[in-house]
DNA sequence: TATGGTTTTGAACCATGGTTCGAATTTCGA
DNA sequence: TCGAAATTCGAACCATGGTTCAAAACCATA
């Protein structure tokens, strides 16, 4: 394990090879969030990418390192909502209501997000690190929209660390149970959620 | 796997047997909450509750039956919980935050609580059959208190099923950050957790 | 102390699964 | 079309980990 080096693994020139990255990554998504980390094989991710279990050796340096991918992809996008919904202007309740969408629209309806933040003690210790590091970036751009609310005088004056946590883990736990096309919508849950948490933070 | 036939597996008789076994499902708790179902393993086990691999045999008949007794030990504590709150005669709101409060408590003190609703997917199928029936039983328990108090007005007119999985992801979550002795006790937590998830839910 | 049941264990068994390797196949510019 | 680079694969390697087994150690009772 951790035989990667620089950022980039070899194979990344190509179009097509940049295509299958991202199946790989995508059917690795799918599988994790079926099993778990240590549940799903790269039997059976090759299996839904469709090509041999060597075959992803070409493209990822090992188990370890497609779940950094998967993980790393996903806080990338979770990031930049966060970032948007920041310089949007909106006062704060408009602004976490935006990012617990755009949250759960990443973590249910892209395939590849649900294993963002589950399983991060299944890396070896530097990935880990870089996956922790950004983690914890992320969920500082949500307490400080918290902590903004709360000093604006909008919010309750509740701690912002524990109820930024409350909200992430409320958030993440969807992929649980949620599957599309069941009985609920990922639109209709969305702003379910928000509503819900919103109005918790309220004065 | 699955080579349980009766409720008790052998050896239940002995007073001595009885607290080995209560050892080795809170060693098994511990080293699930830190890897995962799959990543702990029975040598991990076997050495936290300070006996050989070869001895949880005696206690169990493998690997899931020790997930499931886990997993049902805190299921019933908190069935518990919930059906002490329902008798009480308290309004809604109140009953709803001494649930969240139990809940927590045994999420977080036990220390054998942990693995309750995590990992359900790993039991064999007659296992998981029953776990997951006393888990939704539990979960029908909390959307009632929640129901009850939106159609006695006191609670906005949410769906009650989504708002209840919000409650019980966020209350669920905890265990993934919380360690005992850290920056926030678990009695705070628990109170910053229902104030702020019961005013999610008042009109 | 002798005896039968309970409890414990070291060692080995065996399936699973991540990984490697060398060759075959495909791709693509010259 | 030719040949080098990119891509794919079957087969095997090997460590891990759940499990079994027969024998030893323990413990209560007669």
């Amino acid at each position: 394990m951790v035989r990667i080096s620089n950022g980039r693994s070899k194979a990344s020139g190509s179009r097509r090879a940049e295509r299958t990255r991202r199946a790989i990554l995508q059917a690795a998504a799918a599988a994790f969030r079926e099993h778990g980390y240590a549940g799903a094989g790269m039997r059976e991710i090759a299996e839904k990418a469709e090509l041999s279990p060597a075959n992803l050796y070409y493209y990822f340096g090992g188990k370890d390192e497609i779940l950094f991918y998967c993980q790393d992809h996903s806080l990338d996008r979770l990031l930049a909502a966060a970032d948007e919904a920041a310089v949007s202007g909106e006062p704060p309740a408009a602004q976490i209501g935006r990012v617990i969408r755009a949250h759960l629209r990443c973590v249910l309806d892209e395939l590849d997000g649900a294993s963002a933040h589950l399983e991060v003690d299944a890396l070896p210790a530097p990935l880990r690190r870089r996956v922790v590091a950004k983690r914890d970036r992320y969920e500082r751009a949500v307490r400080a929209l918290v902590a903004a609310g709360v000093d604006a005088g909008s919010f309750a004056g509740r701690d912002p660390i524990l109820v930024t946590r409350a909200i992430l883990g409320a958030l993440n736990s969807t992929v649980r149970w949620f599957r599309p096309g069941g009985a609920v919508s990922a639109a209709r849950l969305a702003d379910e959620y928000a509503d819900f948490l919103v109005r918790g933070l309220l004065a």
